[in-house]
Parts: C-alpha cells; structure tokens; sequence
DNA sequence: CCTTTCAGTTAGTTA
DNA sequence: TAACTAAGTGAAAGG
C-alpha cells in the first residue's frame, strides 16, 4: 500500500501529482476548496467550501461534503477524467461520461491533503439474509423445516417484537411453531418460544411442538431447548438464499408462459 | 483547514487520533487495511482488504472499497462511534444505532494514512432543472410545447402525487392538460394523465386534450398513448434551462429571491 | 412520527 | 443492449 502524500500542496505540484495518479488509475484523496459544476441528467451548481474529493480506480468519482451519507456530486465508473490548469492557480478537474452524456467540473482552491496509491483488495464480501427472507423462504419450502410440514397461516405476533414465527402442521395432524433466528440461537430465544407456547397452549387444546429454526445453537441453549421439551432444526441462511433465487426464477416463468 | 496526518501510524497513535477525532466530531480518514463486519436488518462480512474509511463530521460512517461508486458498507448519521483497542494491534472502530437496530464493526491491520480535522463548507448547492422548474419554463414559454398555448392556472393537484401540469388552451380554444416529465415518460406516465382527464371529464363538458411533454417517450408508452388519443411533445431539460437562463438575464432579481 | 414518493437514484438480472 | 427490479436503498415531503 504505497501511498503518496502531499501536505498544502501547490498548484503545480497538486497538477502533476493528480495527472500523474489519473494516469495510472491510482485512488486519489484530495481534501481543500473546491467548487463544482455538474451538467447532464440535471444541472447543479456547487460553492467554494471544503470537501474530500475521491477518484476510485475504476474511474468513479465522488465529492463529499463535511457531513452526510450521500456525495454531493458525482460520476459513476468508467468516465473519463482529465485535469487541467487553465488559469495561474486555477486547479480544474473534469470527470465526463456518454450515455448520459454528463460531466462534472471540479475546481480546486488550496488543498490540505493530496494523496494517491493504489489499494489492493481482494476481500470477499458476503451479503447474507434477513430473518424475514429465512421465513418467506420456509413458507415457500417447509421441507427445509421437515418434511411434510404444511404452513398453516402468516405471522401472528403477540406483540412480541422481533419473533420471526410459522404456524403449521406437521404430517400428524400436530400444531407447529417455527421460530426461525437468522444468526446462532441464544438461550433467549428458546425462552421467547416457550413463553408463545405457553400462551397459545391457554387457548389451543391440541398438541403443539415447538421447532427452533436457526444456523446453530447458541452454547447453553441446548440444554434449556432440551429440559422445556422443545426441538431444533439447523436451517442456513444460504440454504435459504437459494430457494428464493429458485422461486424467483419459477416466479418469472409463470408470468412468462 | 487545519489538518491533522499520520501515516502508517502505530495501533495505539491511531487508536489516540481516532479517539480524539471522534469525541470533537472531526472528519477522519483512514486508508488501510481492515475488515468488516454488518449486522442489523441484514448482516455482511467483508474480509480483509485495503480500504478508505471515511467517518464524516456528522457520524456518518463510509467504508469505500477502491472501486464502486457505493460504499460496501456504511452507517448514517447520528450513530455511535466508538473506538476500542482489544488485543494488542488489535484496533476495532464500531458505529451503531437504533431504529433499525444495527451496527458495523471495522478491524483495522495496517494503517498507512490518517487524517482528521475539521472542513467548513457552507457552499451553496443548488440543482436546477427540475421538473418544476422545467413547469415554470413552459409558463414563461408555452411555445416550447406548441404555438399558440396560453396558460390558464397554476397546477390543480386533485389529489394526484407527482403531477406536474399545466392547463392550456389550444389556439382554436380547446382545454389543454399538459403533464411535465424531466425523465423519458413511462407507461404509468401516460395512464396517469390519462386518469387525471377521465376525471377532469365528468365535471368538464368541453373538448380536453392531454399532452405529454417531455424529452421521450419510454419503450411501450407510444402505442398506449396512441389507443387513448393522447399526444406526446418532446420538451428537453436543455430547452427548459435556456429559457429560464434568458429569463434570468432579463428579470435577474427574480432568480436572486 | 409515520407513510409515501422521489432520486442526476445505482446496480444487478434477464430477455 | 435495453428493460425490469431490488436496495441494509437514503432523503424529502406530506399527513
């Protein structure tokens, strides 16, 4: 991670570190004055003020404000980046693209910080799904649960807050309750189906299992799960992830028929 | 702009600088490497890797990998940032908040850039060329969408969100509704409008026209328009912007308001 | 405070 | 390549 950096630099300075860094398609960090000027889709204008200017090294460029999640302007990949020194002092840098044909225009004032390098990242980034997917997924396919399990109806919440529940029916004829926990179950979440149970065992009379649906058991919560008489079915995020991608295409070729 | 550079700082001047930055709220920039971890309404991991960590004046939390114009993960003001250094060369930067509940850890490795400080940026941002400004043009120039309109009042909603129209008459006295699009209109555009007439046309007896305007026609909404009797005209954001600059040199004090 | 709608949405997927 | 859809959407506007 070389990493070249500039403390106040110059004009000129700032110029040929910034041609040379877009060249080589380098990360660039400018923090100092700027405007901009965005023409395309829309049109902005921008006043003198102090931001972190960044340029990826797929070419995206972003200008962020002191404060909020969003740039305030930017260009996506693949533009095309060029600098220039119009004037004695006048730093510009303009960042196109067609389709939409767009462009920013960044002019710099006095910059604090300028630094370049290239960032090596090969990380690998794992989106994973929401609690509430694990449960369409389970309605979609309740053989993930057990087979011959039939889903009886939606949620009913209780007011218990965050109880990703099904109701169903076993191949018995027995009440079911799945509660489904996308991360490891802890013993508190076996204690929040007990007490669903314990409730609906007041105005049900039928037997009814309860059925912890999680990726694993929290250490301690098999023992409770065990001494409360209640059950443990490992279902995975990723198993999950791809019913839904098969329901999704299932989905589309109903429509497409 | 004072500004405040370390570079490939040690666990515990890092750790230092961050913990100072994040209790004055400062800007911090850190390029490095680290990895992520996210969980809240969904849950991610990133590996290791080198990034630009961006933690904004407003606590908003960025981690920017080298390419992609989104940040891989994030965390919106107004969260909590804290700072912790758990084993030995071991610096991890949390940022949490509730409603939704969740948070993101970052486990920095390396560090070869930090900055702080604080930026002042009160530079005025303004976009232009809104649909409402594009209506606005229309009124000053109603040629721009046929010879001969006149205006007749200011926008009626009747209840519908995202309308932009205008009421016309045509030169042989025929009502017009005109209904304003920056973007290429869609198929839901032209239904739109479509309903806005149907029920324009139970309390109107008089001829009704219903006029898209806007820079295209999308895909598929020509033939809906043509089987309702509608009509398209092309106005562009472009032509909209040169009227209200010309506008803006004749009646400048109007803009400055 | 909650819901709805927009965005220079961006990004991914599929026909 | 173009149209469609989802997003940890975020942000603004209206009730």
């Amino acid at each position: 991670m070389p990493l070249l950096v500039k403390l106040n630099p110059t004009v000129s300075d700032a110029a040929a570190l910034l041609e040379k860094a877009v060249r080589s398609r380098s990360l660039i960090l400018a923090v100092g004055e700027c405007r901009v000027s965005y023409d395309g889709r829309a049109s902005s204008t921008l006043g003198w003020g102090e931001r972190l200017v960044m340029i990826k090294q797929d070419g995206s460029v972003l200008v962020h404000r002191p404060v909020g999640y969003e740039p305030v302007n930017w260009q996506p990949a693949r533009c095309l980046v060029r600098v220039k020194v119009e004037d004695p002092k006048a730093l510009v840098l303009s960042a196109s693209r067609q389709e939409p044909r767009e462009m920013i225009l960044i002019e710099f004032g006095e910059i604090g910080l300028l630094a370049t390098g290239n960032l090596h990242d090969s990380g690998e980034f794992a989106l994973h799904v929401t609690e509430e997917q694990m449960k369409e997924a389970i309605l979609v396919a309740p053989e993930l649960v057990e087979e011959g399990l039939k889903p009886l109806e939606a949620e009913k919440s209780l007011d218990e807050v965050g109880f990703t529940d099904i109701y169903a029916e076993d191949h018995l004829g027995n009440l079911v309750v799945v509660e489904i926990k996308r991360n490891p179950a802890t013993k508190a979440a076996v204690m929040q189906l007990q007490r669903y149970l314990e409730t609906l065992r007041t105005v049900v009379s039928r037997p009814i299992r309860g059925i912890v649906a999680a990726p694993q058991l929290r250490r301690g919560a098999q023992p409770l799960l065990n001494s409360l008489k209640l059950e443990f079915v490992k279902v995975s995020p990723e198993g999950c992830l791809a019913v839904l991608k098969s329901r999704k295409d299932t989905k589309l070729s109903y429509f497409l028929v």
